[in-house]
DNA sequence: CTTATACGCTTACAATTGTAAGCCATGAGT
DNA sequence: ACTCATGGCTTACAATTGTAAGCGTATAAG
């Protein structure tokens, strides 16, 4: 699965890809209720267009089960979400990752909690960072 | 300037208005020149379409000089980068900050000097969010 | 003066994207 | 059996996007 390709997923199929992995197997009629749930504009027969073209795109695949499709991704959600941080991160930054999570960290104000964390997460980085130089 | 709507601005729309960005005013030439020393397969009439069609978004407006056009950002770089960070967030992470920072710092080695940067940066923050709680 | 270059506008085209109806077949309920 | 609901495919349309040529005009260079 990590040899396909990755598909260019538009804003919209995002959705719908988030919809699929958050639970897959999953019939259209299930996404189509995640879809619904988090939205409530999206209508059906677009969220089966949308599906349709990520089967195309090689985003998804089906199992026909009866005259039931049942879908599954076919690329995993870490390897978008790379794609597209990346993505992201060259677009609006030009590539420069520190000013980007500046960015990120000044507008939102992160409980004490998250700084802990964030903190653990630096500090765990540390050492790796040393192995390198050696 | 800040009360303008934030335009919808497309990947290669980007790479024009972070162009624009880097001086203005700007002719179009400039901007052709940077644009194609970042990347030099950018055809100049390709170019000078997109500033026509950021024009039209009213992302960008221009001065007629003589025949020459010089152009002038209507928005900035940082409310387009806040508009593009929030829905860049929204779309891959639901929304979820944490989770996209440790994305970010996890998939790239941070040098050590970032790492405390980015440590100071945090701390920086403590205080702030310790008087929201008084 | 002639030719080449530069300038922006208009035009063009294909692909992508978001939206959703129409159609036919199948399944469920009465 | 009939009717209605459900399922996916096909079709449709408009807007957006990336790419760039064509055109007329002005300016610069030889």
């Amino acid at each position: 699965m990590s040899a396909n390709p990755i598909p260019r997923i538009s804003e919209t199929e995002w959705e719908v890809m988030r919809a699929v992995w958050a639970g897959h197997p999953a019939t259209a009629s299930e996404i189509i209720e995640r879809l619904a749930a988090a939205d409530p504009s999206w209508h059906p027969k677009t969220a089966k267009t949308l599906l349709a073209r990520l089967v195309r795109k090689a985003a998804l695949d089906y199992e026909a089960q009866g005259r039931r499709y049942v879908y599954e991704p076919l690329v995993t959600e870490r390897e978008c979400v790379a794609a597209a941080s990346a993505s992201f991160l060259e677009r609006v930054f030009g590539g420069a990752l520190k000013p980007m999570l500046a960015h990120f960290v000044e507008s939102r104000r992160l409980s004490r909690a998250e700084l802990a964390e964030l903190r653990q997460l630096l500090e765990r980085e540390t050492p790796e960072s040393n192995r390198r130089k050696s």
